[in-house]
DNA sequence: GTGAAAGCGCTAACAA
DNA sequence: TTGTTAGCGCTTTCAC
């Protein structure tokens, strides 16, 4: 086809291998010889060939990053991350969707998928059974995971159980102790640890406070802000009525969007809580919504927190406990690629996350 | 290292070239021979190696995508339609993300950052200036961009003046003669072409029905939630006072979610606008809430809409014109591959987009 | 239906 | 500092 490395030699007179060597800038060239070959080079239009490279050097400059799927916030922005630190390390970066619950999860495992295309494996918030395991390590690259902890894998993330804490602390701290939880598993990423954990953390916290967890007010928001709104309404559907007239006018704004019919929803018997904490932010966003929709005032009638650091929450005044999950897709980015360096694979910290108060949490009035 | 070809060629006791075309299953091996290949590289744990392939073929079977960052709604969306397609064909996705204004642009479109790796490029909402064209033509690779045309390629996306046209229809045909327009450069998504379309449909619609357009109701909102928050609020600050005590108590719920001080930022002088369009769903949602911290309820004394067809607005309400990201992601992942299967590069037809009434557009009250 | 041999475009010893 | 010589692991004529 076009321009190769050999094409460069002959128009310059020198050797493929000083081009070569030229082209990569290697110091045992002479500088004007350098010159010259880029020249020459860019006057050809010459593109490298990775495939070459790669077969020669058994190194494709590239790392794969494995997402359960890529609509979602965090993935998002861990994938930036990632992609960042690959950028400025040269590399190219490769990704694998599994494309939720629907996608061929399995076929997309297959051995064949990774080809040696890439040096090392980002994973993002899985959890892979045997088999999977199986065959990525046949792969021997090295291999990282964000989000939960994997068996046999390193990870880079947050503590989930202090992390709950934390938010569970605050809350308390405000004087609350009607706390309900909103989590569930989300299919769609399929992730399987952190859910577990932030809903561990949640029942410890509470434990360690002498405080009850209800069964009714662990509502199941599915990781999403659709869920977030579904939980929320069923949270509140209960005493809704009477939040409402109290403290409509307080807050000074009103707000009709889809508002109509919400407060039918069915929901927990009993009392209403006087605080929701939420595994994330788009459900905590999306528990806010419902509360508006019941005619609760947040934080008046309902305090409402999540996790995470959503740009959205920060417009909206979301208190949450944040994480930075483009440090942490930084963090994964540049362990793997040492590790292809052939450094040792040392244990990684667990990533920070602290507790930032906005307006959606305060004081409970009764 | 591992496994290759010729394992498995020594272990049967055949040649590398039967072991090669029995692994892709091509038609000229015997049935038996095809099986005890597979079984022995599966034994193996065989893994192929597309650099080795690539070289020989000068197919890579993989395919980027560039986008100008990724964390944005429509991009995100886009690439997942990308992914999909490309992962039906068996091809890899490598992902090229520019990082934004402040990503070295420059040096990532050196010819090398290509270097063959990919038999095919989709190219996200960029417009590209004359040595970006050059260089990416140099690769000679086949191109497409999703979003907004560009000259000299083929690109998938909706007719923006048409979409624009739609909502302006929309607004008017509900009686409102006083519309305002949130658009602005999305600075972040480096995009020209489509925030400029879409103003010119919006004028163009106006100028149509014989409206006037107020330069002082053309406001920026950073296409981001936030600055749709932002262009909100200058909008708003004219007459918040009037609207809110008259609606409040009917909209019948109240947020004070960071509703604090809204009322204090400078504004337009003059009337307030009875409906503001904005040229995509994340900025409505921040008009939404910046009128609802300015006192104002929706649609009651503003109407909203938006561009897009984003989740949250759907569970919010939000009136808009839906267009289909992961369906032109498809399209266009499925053009450039049928043209590295060197099909003739056909134009593409004008993505379909449909305006979706919900609860944030209605009459307006004067 | 299978084998032999010649590369694909580059890098990497080893010499010079 | 530069040139020579082998491959890297696969595909692909062209024979058999």
């Amino acid at each position: 086809m076009s321009t190769g490395i050999q094409e460069i030699a002959t128009v310059t007179g020198l050797s493929k291998s000083t081009v070569s060597r030229a082209l990569r800038g290697m110091s045992s060239v002479a500088d004007t010889t350098i010159d010259q070959v880029r020249r020459v080079a860019d006057e050809l239009g010459y593109v490298p060939s990775s495939a070459a490279a790669g077969l020669a050097t058994g190194r494709q400059r590239a790392v794969g990053v494995v997402v359960p799927v890529i609509d979602r916030w965090f993935y998002v922005k861990a994938l930036g991350g990632v992609d960042a630190e690959l950028r400025r390390a040269g590399y190219d970066l490769v990704l694998y969707n599994l494309g939720g619950p629907g996608g061929d999860r399995d076929r997309s495992f297959r051995r064949s998928m990774l080809r040696h295309r890439v040096d090392g494996l980002v994973l993002l918030s899985l959890v892979l059974d045997e088999t999977e395991r199986a065959e990525l390590e046949l792969t021997r690259h090295p291999m990282i995971v964000i989000g939960g902890p994997a068996p046999g894998l390193r990870n880079v993330g947050v503590d989930d159980v202090a992390v709950a804490r934390v938010a569970v602390d605050h809350l308390v701290g405000l004087g609350h102790r009607e706390i309900a939880y909103v989590g569930g598993q989300d299919e769609a990423g399929m992730n399987v640890a952190v859910p577990w954990l932030r809903r561990d953390g949640f029942t410890l916290a509470m434990h360690a406070h002498g405080l009850p967890v209800r069964s009714t007010w662990i509502a199941d928001g599915r990781f999403s802000f659709a869920g977030g709104v579904d939980a929320g309404r069923a949270l509140f559907a209960a005493g809704a009525a009477a939040g409402a007239a109290g403290t409509a006018g307080a807050a000074g704004a009103a707000g009709a969007v889809g508002a109509a019919g919400a407060a039918g929803a069915a929901g927990a018997a009993g009392v209403r809580p006087t605080a929701v904490f939420c595994a994330s932010d788009e459900m905590a966003l999306g528990v806010v919504v419902a509360a508006r929709q019941a005619g609760l005032a947040v934080p008046e009638d309902v305090s409402v927190m999540g996790i995470d650091g959503h740009e959205y929450g920060e417009v909206v005044g979301l208190t949450t406990v944040a994480q930075d999950p483009v440090a942490q897709g930084r963090a994964a980015a540049r362990a793997v690629l040492a590790e292809v360096d052939g450094a040792e694979a040392t244990p990684l910290a667990a990533s920070p996350a602290h507790l930032v108060v906005r307006a959606t949490t305060g004081p409970p009035s009764r």
